[in-house]
DNA sequence: AACATATACATAGACAACATATGTATATAA
DNA sequence: TTATATACATATGTTGTCTATGTATATGTT
């Protein structure tokens, strides 16, 4: 990852996982593209940092795959499994948790509702 | 730290810097008292990442220290630099477009302002 | 009196995550 | 022809935090 340094530490995986709950499957570089996107270009997500997290959270069962080859070139997509799913949810109660925590120590104004 | 798995890891530069702005001066235990007290004990800050920190900081520059006694034991007080004041305004900026970007990321919904 | 817990500092070593750098390969734009 | 975009992957290094350990005093419990 880039610019806002190594704030986003720890958050990869709830990234990951989320970005598949809302889009049913998708490949790496689709990834990194999909988040440059949403966040304007303020988060890079490298290579070196995705595809050991694809990897770990493939073997640990979360994700299934499936390969395409499209121009030539491969893709190789990912998708949730129903661990994956389960997994999903848990890792963004937590990632609200931790927001809302964070909020409290930084003294920032937390979510209304 | 604890509980929230390892979401915190590249804030607590940031939580430090930003406690110490609204205490003016404080030392290590009171600072693990005051998180654990903010995150209702979801956040249980670890001496061994505490004192690190704290002399992190301090060799940077952005922390200055004195030392008192209180019931025959050693209080090392922490508080701001000048340095230290735009350090923390800094990393507030960046903590706050961390929390936007990731709940841009995560679909959740945004602070409303 | 003995023991555990709270207060208060500190460091050594292990581990995990992410960054950097590198590698392969095809397609397209300049 | 060269650079950039697409698409995968891994080896190595750095860094932050955790675990464990150490010292020492004060207080609460049995």
């Amino acid at each position: 990852m880039a610019m806002s340094s190594d704030l986003f530490k720890g958050t990869l995986q709830t990234i990951i996982l989320n970005l598949l709950a809302q889009n049913e499957k998708m490949y790496g570089y689709e990834i990194t593209q999909k988040v440059k996107l949403i966040t304007q270009g303020e988060l890079l997500l490298k290579e070196g940092a995705l595809y050991p997290a694809l990897h770990k959270l493939e073997a640990e069962g979360f994700l299934e795959t499936s390969t395409e080859v499209v121009d030539n070139r491969l893709r190789k997509y990912y998708s949730l499994s129903q661990n994956g799913e389960k997994e999903m949810s848990y890792k963004l109660e937590e990632a609200k948790e931790f927001i809302l925590n964070l909020q409290l120590l930084l003294n920032i104004k937390p979510n209304l509702a």
